[in-house]
RNA sequence: GCGCCUGUAGCUCAGUGGAUUAGAGCAUCGGCCUCCGGAGCCGAUGGUCGGAGGUUCGAAUCCUCUCAGGCGCGCCA
């Protein structure tokens, strides 16, 4: 519905203007009652043409108008488009199309057509994104979930809308957070085994520690009573980061995501590329000796300070390898580049974007989405939780508790630069006010709805509902159609925008409506006529909830 | 001190490169069960879009200042 118009509209645009114009916008518009789809296109000409906007408007209605009447005339089937057009406010130009029009496209939705259901907007353009790359060092937590759903969803937008995407998970296994693990474990071990041992300061504190103790010495006892406490300490480190990222990659399989490429840190030492892209820096003129220590201008680029890359020391910093893994990614040759971070890290973008752009790819071409923190609440009270003790609640326990599908759902129902509370006496209950329920629910329900109708039909003799008579619907059913039909759309904007929690809000408006319908209107009767279209009404809202819960990482359920 | 994010109805939040008469869900109040799943539905109440200026024919949206909350500002990771 929005191709035709946009097609339309850019004919018209070109009859009236000499200069090609770069954005159509189409919106859907606030209120139903101004139209099916708008366009404040004329108020953006109207600077340009330096013309009021309303007669530019009108201009276009008029061209819009002989453009129309050429295309009816010359299709053998006549379908009138636009059951009104009009110019609204300051120079809105709202349409509403015809009933005919729209249960025509409604064919195209459900498939009698051989049409997609969205657009390729990515034409095989190739985007990496790397999602949670927990620190291997403890297990992941809810903003780690929080960060896993929204790069799971971004991924099946993204590749659904003909990108080629890679999900990657960037593996920090080398460096003191590792070491910090390992001496920490290797201190309960000893207090296992009745040595005293000073536990590190900023050492990790969680039950886990001590379960990796006890594991380690469970399989391992006899080594660390007769080797050197220095090999020993090589032994638990190695061990417990193993230990924890299993823990992680089961985290992960369990929330029914999953990752392409797994790159690590350790890896990129190993190979030389982190000496080998401080050296092509340098080649560019881009690092510089200081104090003894190695330093890369990032201020050239944007940042607030030059950073160290090579501590006084000699050793490198936590920002060297991060830039040997962005010279990785730009060598793999990506289109483009999306790192989700903990919002706690925005700090850390314009020197990442810095590097980026001294490799020599634009700015732009590095998206760094940030994902806020996830509170969670039990019956409107939040759950404390202490950091300090390394007592957190973890995305295992709330998946336990909730399950993977309601807490995928809930993670992506706000825009991810907001915070989120979770409340999870709501996500557990089964009722309307569980978001996640209703619009499973909806798809359960319109599943029994067919396997009913399905006995009816054959019954009277009618085979497929898809030859629907569009002209028995009512326009309750004709809002929900239309809504519909304008999912191609949010799809593509939500692509475009690397937004999945459009996807989620559109969601619970359709079933919002749907719902609504299903209490006041049978759809299966001895009607076979009505049946039939409103069978077709059914099937319609039933693509687009398994489509866009696809998206979503979430079941669609036959039946709850 | 500097930087980033947030501030929209009692609560949680939408509002897509300004633009038509500010929206949804929940909560609250009042209703609805002969019927494809009541795990539901209908109706009502409710907001000077944190505040003040500015740009504009027009601002929740852009600019400046300001208040409040969160988070960052290491040769830590």
């Amino acid at each position: 519905m929005e191709k035709i118009l946009r097609e339309i509209l850019r004919r018209a645009v070109g009859k009236i203007q000499v200069s090609e114009l770069d954005r159509i916008e189409i919106e859907i518009p606030r209120e139903e009652g101004f139209g099916d789809l708008s366009t404040p296109i004329a108020m953006s000409l109207a600077r340009r043409l330096k013309m009021p906007p309303k007669k530019i408007a009108g201009d276009i209605i008029n061209a819009i108008r002989e453009i129309i009447f050429h295309l009816e005339k010359g299709e053998a089937e006549k379908t009138e488009i636009f059951d009104k057009i009009e110019l609204a406010g300051s120079g809105f130009i709202n349409f509403r199309f015809t009933r005919e029009f729209l249960c025509n496209e409604l064919r195209g939705l459900i498939g009698e057509k051989e049409e997609p259901l969205v657009d390729n907007i990515g034409k095989d353009k190739k985007i990496q994104i790397e999602f949670v790359s927990a620190n291997p060092t403890g297990p992941m937590h809810l903003g780690h979930g929080r960060g896993a759903a929204l790069g799971a969803a971004l991924a099946n937008l993204l590749s659904e809308a003909g990108y080629i995407v890679e999900k990657e998970y960037y593996v920090n296994d080398a460096g003191r957070q590792i070491k910090l693990l390992g001496i920490s474990v290797f201190a309960r071990c000893n207090q296992l085994s009745g040595v005293d041992y000073p536990f590190p300061d900023d050492g990790y504190r969680g039950e886990y520690i001590n379960d990796l103790a006890r594991e380690f010495m469970d399989e391992h006892k006899e080594r660390f009573m007769e080797q050197k406490a220095e090999d020993v300490i090589k032994l638990v480190t190695d061990f417990s980061y193993r230990k924890m990222l299993e823990a992680i990659k089961r985290d992960i399989e369990d929330f029914g995501i999953s990752f392409d490429s797994w790159q690590s840190e350790m890896e990129l030492y190993k190979r030389g590329e982190v000496s080998q892209s401080i050296e092509e820096l340098k080649k560019q003129d881009y690092i510089y000796e200081e104090g003894g220590a190695t330093w890369f201008k990032s201020t050239i680029f944007g940042d607030d300070k030059d950073r160290v890359v090579v501590k006084k020391g000699g050793e490198y910093t936590y920002f060297a390898p991060d830039i040997a893994y962005h010279r990785k990614k730009v060598q793999k040759g990506f289109d483009e580049i999306i790192n989700i971070w903990g919002a706690d890290h925005h700090g850390y973008i314009p020197r990442i974007k810095a590097v980026i752009q001294a490799l020599g790819y634009p700015k732009d071409s590095l998206k760094i989405l940030l994902v806020q923190m996830v509170s969670l609440l039990k019956g409107g009270r939040p759950l404390q939780m202490s950091k300090r003790a390394g007592e957190f609640i973890t995305l295992r326990e709330v998946i336990d508790e909730i399950g993977a599908d309601t807490t995928k759902f809930l993670f992506l129902i706000r825009r991810p630069d907001n915070h989120l509370e979770v409340d999870i006496e709501v996500a557990k209950a089964h009722s309307h006010e569980n978001p996640v329920f209703y619009v499973q629910y909806a798809h359960a329900r319109i599943n029994s709805i067919f396997k009913m109708a399905k006995g009816v039909l054959h019954d009277t003799g009618y085979g497929s509902w898809g030859d629907f008579n569009g002209k028995l619907f009512n326009n309750e059913e004709m809002r929900i159609i239309r809504k519909c039909l304008l999912y191609p759309m949010i799809f593509k904007n939500a692509a475009m925008a690397r937004e999945p929690h459009r996807i989620t809000f559109y969601l619970q408006e359709v079933t919002g409506l749907f719902h609504p319908y299903y209490q006041r209107h049978r759809v299966v009767s001895e009607d076979t006529e009505l049946t039939k279209a409103r069978l077709a009404l059914c099937e319609a809202i039933r693509i687009v909830l398994r489509h866009g819960l696809k998206i979503l990482g979430v079941k669609a359920p036959e039946r709850m």
